[in-house]
DNA sequence: TGTACATCAGTGAACGCGCGTTCACTGATGTAC
DNA sequence: TGTACATCAGTGAACGCGCGTTCACTGATGTAC
């Protein structure tokens, strides 16, 4: 429904040695097609190609593949999760304070970008399996772990096992997101209120 | 890669009347699909037709397109959670201990059915939107609604706003499932240590 | 009891489409001499 | 300073494929008379 209509490539080329640029505006072309509307089913090689003022062929000069290109769009996703949670904690004082702007900063990133949110949590593609997972993904929750035994240092959450907790504060602040992204008509309250409440009810019992 | 080779329509057409028990065998066959490893994406309306040993054409006697066959599936899965969640709290004392056999049957369900569980949560698809969230999905959720009214009453949770709790335990036991679902290398622990944790730290909290 | 006929439960071929990807190519541009 | 040339950054047409859906049809079967 979104793909735009066949555009001819319309961009300058680049000048030798500046070819790698190309990459970069592919990316940008793929955000700019999932913030319009797209899905990672209706975002097409051609699509972005055409977003990208391309044509088709010129995206394999720096993607073996569908696969892989969507394997860029993943990382570079979570890149950006990770600023945006490392940007809501830096004023926060005490470890659990942290937390807390860690949940809060993930819930908004995923509703503020739900395609790339649903892309980056999808059945897992063809991506090699070490890839997400071990490298960038664990950059974020290793923060949250941190984070997690620092507060356990600290008496604000009960001593015992951190992964444990991380893994509870992980999946309860992706079960609002993909709650709320698979159930958009469903009558949710204000999404503050809930999370208010989630990180008071957890905060209660993990103290 | 699962699509089944096509396959000669094999099966015997039935009695005049009983045409409608072909809209059973159709979705028989989605569920077979769906277990032996095909996802909503190599779900074809041929894979479907070949499973149920028909042509692709009679699926479409009994479903106008395939939106309707989908929001088919859906319905019967949810209604299968239901019966699952009702299962497990059969034998359940006291509403606490309900809630508790609510949040097992939930995760066990999600990770046992893993690609209908997809279906039910993927992205808003072509469904009327008051069909799938209104009718079936409430019905489970007002389940779980009302046992958290009783455990209020009770004394086992805190008195507040019902339907605030019964959210926070949908989007965490949905959380868990889907972010296991979603990735399958991470180094998850123990399902069932994973779920005793989350209801031991959600009991506490909301006591 | 026999028969004409409407209906039901399908079939089979074809439609147009968009997709990922490949192949052979082109033309500008920097560089070596 | 001029020029031949390798390389780089692409293009354009085509491939084969599987998809959802439609159309005209067929043949068995129950029913009315």
């Amino acid at each position: 429904m979104t793909a735009p209509a066949a555009r001819p490539p319309s961009r300058r080329r680049l000048r030798r040695g500046e070819g790698g640029l190309l990459r970069e505006e592919v990316l940008d072309a793929v955000d700019r097609l999932l913030t319009s509307g797209a899905s990672e089913a209706t975002l097409s090689m051609r699509a972005v190609a055409a977003e990208a003022g391309v044509s088709p062929t010129a995206i394999y000069l720096h993607f073996a593949d569908k696969g892989e290109l969507l394997l860029a769009v993943c990382l570079r996703h979570f890149a950006e999760l990770e600023t945006a949670m490392q940007e809501e904690a830096a004023g926060a004082g005490d470890p659990l304070a942290v937390l807390q702007a860690y949940g809060r900063a993930y819930v908004h990133f995923g509703l503020d970008h739900p395609e790339p949110y649903r892309i980056m949590f999808s059945s897992p593609p063809d991506f090699t399996p070490a890839s997400v997972d071990d490298l960038t993904e664990l950059v974020a929750f290793s923060s949250v772990l941190e984070a997690v035994e620092r507060a356990m240092a600290d008496g604000a959450v009960a001593a015992g096992e951190p992964l444990a907790v991380a893994l509870l504060l992980w999946t309860t602040v992706h079960g609002i997101v993909s709650l709320r992204l698979s159930e958009p008509t469903f009558p949710w309250p204000p999404l503050d209120d809930q999370v208010e409440h989630m990180l008071e009810v957890l905060g209660r019992g993990l103290r």
